[in-house]
DNA sequence: CCGATTCTGAACCAAGCTGTCCAAAACAAG
DNA sequence: CTTGTTTTGGACAGCTTGGTTCAGAATCGG
């Protein structure tokens, strides 16, 4: 009963992700977000609302689509060196077509500081990856897999802050060697 | 032969510092500037010709003051297990005077990607702490204090990554129990 | 005290920002 | 086709931005 929409919404929440998550949330005009997203302004404020709005629903979508994959991996069945490994690898061999580094680290380093909406989505997506990697940890001591002194939880956060840490190297331009050279050695403190 | 400066020059780089570090480089105006140094516009663009300059003249100030320190107790005569642990704790007791997180942290995923000046005062920065560490581990090696089969570069690699880490989950909230969990884990890899 | 020079505050500027408005176009349903 | 609703492009509005200008205050050497 009216004119439906020519252009696709979900394609345009995935330009405009990669917008936010190349330049930053101050960097990124509206201009930026028009040209990424081939939408004119009104299309694009008639579908999101607001820059604010865009980018919520942007990180909510990229936290969605990393973080179902990482939870998928840990809850598989592969012993957990080899989980692991496969997540801190994920980050040593990028993605040629996707922007260097993490939208999440991005964000918390940007903006969760001083904008506790932001602040709170990141703390909820953190803890969905925390949980994942403490009951996949727990079950591993549990199977003998790793030593018992070692803490699940300790773990969980080590981990979670080595893999912000690669990201934060490879903003900074790291090359796969030195990345490889950080997993390797993060691996070794299981 | 003329008047002379009313303001510390010291001073007002230490608050413009201050400032980049609590909001970013993007978010901060010129406005917040000349607030957070108690100067007027003319001023701080007669001292310091621009937004962009006088950001990089704070981000050398707080590259010079931590990694000062940082070299100056890796080059100490303590056991490395100790430098180390000296290290990651200065970030899990933060300093309540100063913001969280750490501007070099901030700038390289703000800024690195997409200004190459920048992307190269961090680097050299990042080769000076890199020097620092990989010597100091080198050293403890030779000295037996770390097992023989330990790559020097490698760990150093991973400590640098480590921190950034525990600054962005600082970032993020992090509670002092956590950060103090990452830190006992990364040193456990030695 | 004077002249040269520098600093400072306030007004000012152009450009870019986010967000709004509106008329015209495009469609679905009857 | 008509009617009703939604989308769309482009113009527009009000602010804020980084940066400049300039007149006058301040302070130095002499």
């Amino acid at each position: 009963m009216a004119r439906p929409r020519t252009f696709d919404e979900e394609r345009a929440v995935d330009a405009a992700m990669r917008t936010f998550w190349r330049s930053g949330y101050e960097a990124t005009s509206t201009q930026d977000l028009c040209e990424a997203t081939g939408l004119g302004r009104s299309s694009v404020y008639n579908a999101f609302s607001s820059k604010r709005e865009l980018f919520g629903t942007a990180l909510h979508r990229y936290m969605e689509l990393r973080t179902a994959r990482t939870v998928d991996l840990l809850a598989g069945e592969a012993p957990i060196r080899e989980k692991l490994r496969t997540l801190l690898w994920w980050i040593v061999d990028g993605d040629a077509e996707e922007p260097t580094g993490c939208l999440v680290v991005n964000s918390t380093v940007e903006l969760a500081p001083r904008d506790p909406e932001v602040a709170d989505a990141l703390r909820r997506d953190r803890e969905r990856r925390f949980e994942a990697l403490r009951s996949a940890l727990d079950a591993a001591r549990r199977a003998g897999e790793i030593a018992p002194d070692r803490e699940p939880a300790a773990l969980a956060h080590f981990f979670i802050a080595a893999i912000s840490g690669m990201n934060v190297a490879a903003c900074g331009g790291a090359d796969r060697q030195t990345l490889a050279a950080i997993a390797e050695t993060a691996l070794r403190s299981l």
